[in-house]
DNA sequence: ATGTCTCTGTGCCAGAGA
């Protein structure tokens, strides 16, 4: 079971290139974010044609989510239970493979700048994260919240923290909300299996940061003990950002027992 | 020495968001 979390930055911009990423990187669920489309505009016929079942919360111009599964899903939920959003920021449904996994793909504010509206609404929408995973904790079964955070959990994954420490992407403040999602019991994929410092998943197109590798680690997979339990491996896609027009986020790719 | 991209609309550039 390959579990992909992906931020796109508008699949209508690049749907060839996100077409030959999902062939290549060959997984069971893939979860989308900034798709910036409208829910009806997303390429069902596209996606559906190669396989894919699509759940989408899309709005117009900005945010968007998807989720992508080859198993059958149920019990699908648009928008995080816990909080008034009127950004389309998340997605969760129950994926129907041999063993069971509940995915939730988030695309969590980016809260610049900071301090100010921006970042107090990303503190909220973190909180309530926070709850539904204290829900979510409750069932008892493997899960795996995954999708863009905007944040960078320590220094070691940026590649100049000088750079971003007045960031809302690596304020104090957002780094403890991500460490309490931790403390609640879920596990970083990536933190678990690699722990290498210095893996970064999106480079800014500005100033030629991918060719110096001037990145950070922003796009995360958070797993539930049973989830845990099953997960093997952990793969950052970084192919995805030296083809032609590509997003300025890479897949990172969990792989979990069957 | 300089070098971003995508979206929208009193639209063909400019401002916002990232």
């Amino acid at each position: 079971m390959r579990i992909a979390t992906w931020n796109v930055n508008s699949i209508k911009a690049r749907l060839p290139t996100v077409l030959e990423v999902l062939d290549a990187i060959n997984c069971d669920v893939v979860c989308l974010q900034e798709i910036k489309c409208e829910t009806n505009a997303f390429p069902y016929m596209e996606l559906e044609e190669r396989g894919w079942n699509c759940e989408v919360l899309g709005q117009k111009s900005y945010n968007g989510v998807a989720l992508l599964s080859k198993h059958e899903i149920e019990d699908v939920t648009k928008g995080l239970p816990t909080i008034e959003d009127e950004q389309a920021r998340y997605i969760e449904a129950l994926i129907l493979a041999d063993r069971p996994i509940r995915v939730g793909g988030l695309y969590l504010p980016n809260g610049n700048p900071a301090p100010g509206q921006k970042y107090d609404y990303k503190m909220e929408w973190m909180d309530a994260l926070e709850q539904h995973a204290r829900a979510l904790l409750k069932q008892d079964e493997a899960f795996v919240l995954c999708g863009d955070y905007n944040c960078i959990p320590t220094p070691e994954d940026c590649w100049d923290e000088t750079v971003w420490q007045d960031d809302a992407l690596a304020l104090p403040q957002t780094r403890a909300e991500f460490r309490k999602l931790k403390y609640l019991g879920l596990a970083d994929a990536f933190e678990l299996t690699d722990n290498r410092a210095h893996q970064y998943t999106f480079w800014d197109y500005q100033g030629g940061a991918f060719k110096k590798d001037h990145g950070i680690r922003i796009d995360h997979l958070l797993c539930s003990p049973q989830a845990c339990d099953r997960l093997q491996s952990v793969e950052i896609y970084r192919k995805a950002r030296e083809l032609e027009k590509p997003s300025d986020h890479v897949p990172v790719i969990g792989t979990f027992e069957d």
